[in-house]
DNA sequence: TATGAATGAGAGTTCATTCAT
DNA sequence: TATGAATGAACTCTCATTCAT
């Protein structure tokens, strides 16, 4: 049976465990990884890993959090510039910092990110964080279908980014990709806006 | 060993096996299904299976095949089309015929396409579709991301509609969804459009 | 159910169903040859084997009737020269007949032989061969165990001499080895003889 | 993955597996015995078969292993009997000891001996004991063909053993057959030296 | 607490045999 | 009569999970 991890000791070893997830599923996929291959990259026993998790799903709940947990703690971090930023700055510098979170430990986050289905966590805080834009730029309170917008650019930029990274020998530069996502949100943004100031009139 | 289907009474039996294995896939997902399953819901024996198709995998290559040759088909119908219809309507068009393609045989499509990472012949046949239209509507041309914006539109606008197609409780409708779109892809074309015309002066 | 091959064509497909069966067995090894292969071989549907045999174990059956018939028509033939021929002699015609009947079809019967254990038939048959030998040179009536000897030239004969033309690259060519198979039947014949000669006295 | 047994349970394991392989084989052949089959006589899962072996393949190359090593220890043990016993007692002796090898563990050796074609290792050894056997007999040195001679004395008598043994009414007992090889044998040599002799002379 | 040997359900695959045509 | 598509029992092998140590 599982067991919480309240111990300093045990709770090293829960992240091995996970921290060796990650690198199993990098390596064969999530459907390829087996508790033997985790272990073994974790430095534990098979045994044990059914100390600290119910079963295999469990340990792949607690991967996918890990990962949910540090990209709101990367979305948590950036909050404080939210205020003073354009919105292309916003775009830029969000899927800079979203690539740089998925090529940390030799970009296995970016191979688990691509087997798991990205979670609605992460879709609701990049909504979240979209609306507080909003509030601190309230022209864009006039746009009608901010919703859509959002949901739009976000969904549009996370996949074009994954897909972007994960392909051995793409057709454009990181940097290009960027600046025409960023472009991209903002022209849609401004239309969207005269659109609605025109309505307003 | 797989041998062609020579009769007719064959090619209907491998039909039923391409047909079964979306149905699988659709049920238990690209690696939870099993030819058992694939048998069972065909109709067909096991063995039968490995009367047509040499492994598991080349049943799904057919249905990969299969897929693909019903997009491009897709495509390729709306070919004439492409002539005289605004850039607005292009989009609107085509993410609409993909929704009605995805939600053929009960949405096995669908959930199809979720677990295939989509084919590079698709992305190749859309881009291919995007320059064709840059022709007939040659101000497009003097646009210089042609292909960043292209790859942004395309893929952003697959995944969103996939996304929302799949999603139990979407915050928006599909007419929503694809308006944005549309909007989206006309408002960051025309804005291109006028920075070259700008940078043209 | 099967049929006796009553017709003249029948007869043709049951000979060319255990010809296959043959080929297939030097070829894929007793396990290895399957039903779908004796056809093919043979030029007949899968569904054609049960028509003239009962299941694949009589095929086996039938094959392994054709071989000893062939060998025992082989020493029926050579029975007449039994009169007038010396016992190294009697050897070594029997072991070139023995290899030439072996080496028939592209040596498909020597791969046979080696996959089934040898008939009792042949055994007997050959045993019945030495008897006549001895009835025809009376002398060795005196010896007294002519059927021990019998035995272990006829078992070893048999035996080196396939093991020999079965080896890749044998340490001594066939016509030593066969040499010296005849060279020791007959010194060990007469040297029973002259014991017997010695103990008659 | 077979790994390696490290610890004094598993080293048991393993041995209980090779164990019920000769049996298995006994009981349905070498191409009839299954995994289940093994895994069942040796009272343990199917999984722990590949535990230890990588696959069934691995299974039998350890029976051969076993077996072999188990001959070659018995011919070790022999050896120093080499230097000062007679041909006839040479041959009788290993004979006998051959026969209560393949009767060991209620006849399994034997069963297993027919269907595995016997190891060159086993052929190499036996010629290796004859040939010191010679440079203990020096008179021997002058025949010519010792070579072809052991060749024929080895294989008869390992291929007339084993078959009398197997043989469920045989028309002689089994020293009988001993006798009449080891007589054979030393007529044979005899008839040879003599040869050798006079040609010396 | 930590282990890894042991497990067995279930995976993909084969092939002797059947039977509608 | 002759066929080969269809069958499914049984094969080898995997791996998440358990449990005695």
């Amino acid at each position: 049976m599982a067991r919480k991890p309240t111990q300093k000791r045990a709770k090293v070893t829960v992240d091995a465990i996970v921290e060796a997830g990650f690198i199993a599923v990098a390596q064969s996929g999530i459907h390829g990884a087996t508790t033997r291959q985790i272990a073994d990259i974790s430095g534990v026993g098979v045994g044990s890993l059914y100390e600290y998790f119910e079963n295999k799903e469990a340990i792949y709940v607690a991967m996918n959090q890990r990962f949910v947990d540090d990209i709101l703690e990367m979305l948590k971090e950036f909050r404080p510039k939210l205020v003073r930023v354009s919105l292309e700055d916003l775009v830029t510098q969000l899927l800079y910092l979203f690539r740089d979170l998925l090529q940390l430990h030799n970009g296995v986050y970016l191979k688990y990110f691509r087997y798991s289905r990205y979670s609605p966590q992460i879709e609701s805080a990049l909504m979240e964080l979209a609306m507080h834009y909003v509030m601190y730029n309230p022209q864009y309170l006039r746009v009608q279908n901010m919703l859509t917008i959002s949901y739009i650019c976000i969904n549009g930029g996370i996949y074009s980014v994954t897909r972007h990274l994960s392909s051995p020998n793409p057709n454009m530069t990181f940097d290009e990709l960027v600046e025409g996502l960023a472009r991209m949100t903002t022209s849609y943004a401004n239309a969207e806006l005269a659109l609605a100031s025109k309505g307003f009139e």
